[in-house]
RNA sequence: GGGCGGUUAGCUCAGUGGCUAGAGCGCUUGCUUCACACGCAAGAGGUCACUGGUUCAAGUCCAGUACCGCCCACCA
């Protein structure tokens, strides 16, 4: 005992995270343990980190991201799989312009003022100051992923890989410049592609407008949201099949305002239900208009400049503001009489999803990517299986898109980004595509080339990330050995924009999925349930929770009990409840190094003969261990989370630790089944919490006598051992926990003083070695002394407080307190409840069908039920007899 | 207009056909019990949204209804 009370001193009585994450992950990266340890014999577990924007800031996201990772790598790593973890950063095309930008407009100045290069030298300074921070943060979150490995969109590799990817794509005729319908933002001035306009349900106006009929005095009557587009309107559009147009069709109209002629044409997209069944086409600033346009040869009027102010094609309203023109317009109309009404109509208003600027629909020469071939092998193979989705639900919505896919518009009007490996022959005009920059014209030889000034996409160069970053072109061994990856982990909302562009690329660069598994996690969200935005300042910082509550407990609080793509409420009460979880096992960790001699033995500790909480508590381990492990197979985290929790806390240190005490108090003896189950219950955990568990177990394992490796993150994750669950130590363990329950339920119900001893009279049953066995522990629990161990035939006091289980039967002599009438209604009640148990179990038990389908082991349980149920009717009678 | 998800204790959520439906937080009562007050013990609290179906067995599977949320879609 004195060395017990020592050695607790030395440990502090609340976990500390911060004296020990930055002390464990400095030596995991001195070991080299995140390195993998490349096995040809042995199929490796793979997964490629979803790059954060590398001026970003991590949020819950990414801490939800790095720690669902984690934790699979980890589990794979101590399994003995060879295990790597590549880690990245993205340099986000625009939104990384644009923070630059904004740092820029801080001294007064544009990109423009400084040019290209010197600006593009701004960017890469600015990278080389912030690049840092997230790697830092990532390490703080405790990720055990290969360093060394780490990519960058931007490095050659990955740059060539994009290249390589377009002229592949361009040979093949997948990759084209053509003026299509895109979606401009006029803040961004760039072209976006349609997965990033977000599109909002707005309450608008239907402006009714009047157009003069050339060489007629009568009007045909147009409806629109847009009056400012007039201004490019090439035709009026009715259905051919609309009687009241006919006569109309084929004649011309005037514009509003600026006069110039337009036809009247029939076509079958006009709806004639639709406001007056006639419909302004204006080809340049509408996708339906452009199609009609197209196929009745209309001309392309634009009337909009970059940055959305009106243009020279506006006549008198050039250099307006697109929403100002409108006013302007509409007062014109107006005083020319020519508008007639106005209703309310509801619409959905495309917006910018970088600054949420209303994006127009812009007729534009563009890059694009004719994206059906590419789709068909990526539904192929999620459709056959190659590519599983979890949860499966997402399966439907992956397949979806893909099959009602459009053509990708890949090229933006930004500097910073991946230049378009084309080249324009200023003399021939001849068009080169070219990984490396060409010298001279393929055609004509001139030197005269000029880049397009355009950037990609910079999901095109995320589509490539699975292969580029393990150095594709290149066949390395990497690539060989790596691809296809395992697992690719990430946030349902990128499921289109990423994960379905990795699949299709990756099929179409290297004839093979880029990983057999999508895991889409939710995302997290405020404790009111609402997104974490910046606007709002409900944004959480991952940092600001490590420091107030520790890796261990945020990692706990984003992953227990959720489940794969269902959004996460984080509040300060989820992280507190972590965080004692933490201190819960650091305290029970506490007492048992406390009484862990030095040298004691827990590997290989075998059941037989063990005392009865022993044979328990590894009972139930092992029941852990295989449920666990089958769990985290299924992808199931956030429950076998939750089950370790609760086994620790509910069984290991509410019962089997108390237990303990009763021992070491009776013999100082070490009790090698302690330091067993703390020791595997850290490898088990260790996944979830890989700083406490490792503390912790680097503590007992000075005090092992087992040869052991050096850190928990590389000794063996524990699997279970189905010969040690014993089936008659849990019954017989429980009965145990159920007297003390019943014991303590009743003193606390007569109020009795927590220090004072009652006699009790525990009439047992089958189970009576069992509980004479464990007396000692029954009387000191439930503070009950004398305990009388009673046979059923036995005398018993008359007047005592009855509990009647279904193995045992406990009388407590509490003198003058008793009321008996009360008494007699309780147990009659008890009766009731007992009967409808019994009637229940019958009928089913009754019922041929079902002892004929039920599984043998389910009928089985039923009778030995309804048996229990019998006996304690029986008991139950009795006791009511005696009181009367 | 299509599709998906949710509806389980006061709150937030687990529960992937089989005990009498669970946890955390909150609430009530009592405890400085020698690992832990970031704790211990006891307790209250449920028509698993509703209707029907499948099954020996349904919170769980199917169909429909209601409400809430999300995604997709060229509704001028």
């Amino acid at each position: 005992m004195p060395i017990m009370s020592q050695r607790m001193t030395d440990i502090p009585k609340a976990y500390d995270p911060h004296n020990v994450e930055k002390k464990w992950y400095e030596f995991w990266m001195e070991r080299g343990y995140f390195r993998p340890g490349i096995d040809p014999d042995r199929k490796p577990f793979v997964i490629i980190m979803p790059p954060p924007n590398v001026t970003g800031e991590l949020h819950l996201g990414h801490a939800l991201t790095a720690t669902i990772e984690d934790l699979m790598i980890r589990w794979h790593r101590m399994k003995g799989d060879p295990t790597l973890w590549l880690p990245g950063v993205d340099h986000a095309g625009i939104a990384t312009q644009f923070v630059v930008e904004q740092n820029l407009a801080s001294q007064g100045l544009s990109r423009h003022d400084l040019g290209r290069e010197r600006f593009l030298e701004r960017v890469w300074e600015w990278i080389s100051k912030y690049r840092g921070a997230i790697s830092e943060q990532h390490q703080r979150l405790g990720v055990s992923c290969d360093w060394e490995r780490e990519c960058f969109t931007m490095d050659e590799g990955p740059s060539r890989a994009v290249r390589t990817t377009f002229l592949r794509l361009y040979d093949k005729g997948l990759i084209y410049r053509g003026e299509r319908i895109i979606n401009w933002c006029p803040r961004c001035t760039t072209a976006l592609s349609d997965l990033e306009v977000e599109h909002q349900e707005l309450p608008a106006h239907l402006y009714y407008i009047r157009y003069r009929l050339a060489g007629d005095d009568g009007y045909i009557t147009v409806a629109t949201t847009r009056p400012e587009t007039i201004l490019g309107d090439t035709a009026v559009a009715v259905n051919p099949s609309d009687e009241r147009y006919t006569g109309l069709v084929g004649k011309k109209a005037a514009l509003p305002v600026i006069g110039r002629l337009i036809p009247i044409i029939a076509h079958d997209a006009v709806d004639p239900a639709f406001g007056t069944g006639a419909v302004k086409i204006t080809p340049s600033h509408d996708p339906v208009d452009f199609e009609v346009g197209q196929e009745h040869g209309l001309e392309l009027v634009n009337i909009l400049n970059p940055d959305g102010t009106m243009n020279e094609n506006a006549g008198p309203y050039a250099g307006l503001d697109r929403f100002a023109c409108r006013e302007a317009i509409l007062a014109d109309l107006k005083n020319e009489g020519l508008f007639i009404e106005t209703k309310p109509h509801v619409h959905s208003v495309g917006h910018c999803c970088r600054c949420g600027t209303a994006v127009e629909p812009w007729a534009s020469k563009q890059w694009f990517i004719k994206i059906a071939p590419l789709a068909v092998p990526a539904i192929d193979a999620v459709v056959d299986g190659r590519v599983r989705i979890i949860p499966e639900r997402f399966t439907k919505v992956y397949l979806n898109w893909l099959e009602n896919i459009r053509d990708w518009c890949i090229s933006r009007q930004l500097w910073w980004g991946h230049r378009i490996p084309v080249w324009y022959c200023d003399r021939c005009g001849e068009i080169i595509v070219a990984v490396d920059e060409p010298q001279a014209c393929t055609q004509c030889g001139s030197a005269d080339l000029v880049q397009d000034p355009d950037v990609l996409d910079t999901w095109f160069s995320s589509g490539l990330w699975p292969h580029s970053t393990l150095g594709w072109p290149e066949q390395t061994d990497d690539l060989k050995y790596f691809y296809p990856t395992s697992v690719m982990e990430t946030g349902y909302d990128i499921l289109f924009f990423w994960v379905a562009r990795m699949v299709m690329m990756g099929l179409e660069n290297t004839g093979q999925v880029p990983f057999d598994t999508v895991y889409l996690h939710g995302l997290v969200r405020d404790e009111k349930g609402e997104k974490m935005s910046k606007v709002k300042g409900n944004v959480l910082n991952p940092l600001d929770a490590i420091d107030q509550y520790g890796t261990d407990a945020l990692r706990f609080a984003l992953s227990t009990g959720t489940s794969p793509g269902n959004d996460i409420r984080l509040s300060s009460q989820r992280l507190e409840g972590a965080r004692n979880f933490a201190n819960k096992l650091w305290n029970a960790a506490r007492f048992v190094a406390g009484n862990m001699q030095q040298g004691t033995k827990t590997a290989g500790v075998v059941p037989d003969g063990l005392p009865l909480e022993d044979r328990w508590i590894l009972s139930r381990l092992n029941r852990l261990l295989i449920t666990v492990n089958r769990l985290m197979d299924d992808f199931q985290f956030g429950e076998a989370e939750r089950q370790i929790h609760d086994f620790l806390w509910g069984e290991f240190c509410d019962w089997y630790i108390e237990m303990a005490k009763l021992r070491l108090n009776e013999s100082p003896s070490p009790i090698p089944v302690l330091g067993h189950v703390l020791e595997t219950s850290l490898r088990l955990l260790h996944p979830f919490m890989p700083f406490i568990t490792e503390e912790i177990w680097q503590n007992l394992r000075e005090r092992l006598g087992d040869p052991a490796p050096d850190s928990i993150m590389i000794a063996p994750y524990p699997i279970g051992d189905d010969t040690a669950i014993d089936a008659d130590a849990e019954r017989q363990m429980n009965l145990v926990i159920d007297v003390v329950r019943a014991i303590r339920n009743e003193r606390a119900e007569f109020r009795v003083e927590p220090s004072k001893w009652i006699e009790a009279f525990v009439v047992a049953h089958d189970s009576r070695p069992a509980l004479e066995a464990q007396a000692a522990a029954i009387q000191t629990l439930a503070r009950a002394r004398p305990l009388h161990l009673i046979g059923p035939e036995d005398a018993r006091p008359d007047k005592a407080k009855t509990l009647v289980l279904t193995g045992a039967e406990v009388f407590l002599p509490m003198a003058g307190m008793i009321d008996v009438e009360a008494e007699r209604a309780r147990l009659q009640s008890e009766i009731e409840q007992n009967k409808a148990d019994i009637a229940r179990f019958e009928s089913r038990l009754d019922d041929e069908k079902f002892a004929s389908r039920a599984p043998a082991h389910i009928v089985e349980r039923e009778r030995d039920r309804l048996q229990g149920c019998r006996d304690r009717a029986t008991r139950l009678a009795q006791r009511l007899a005696e009181l009367s």
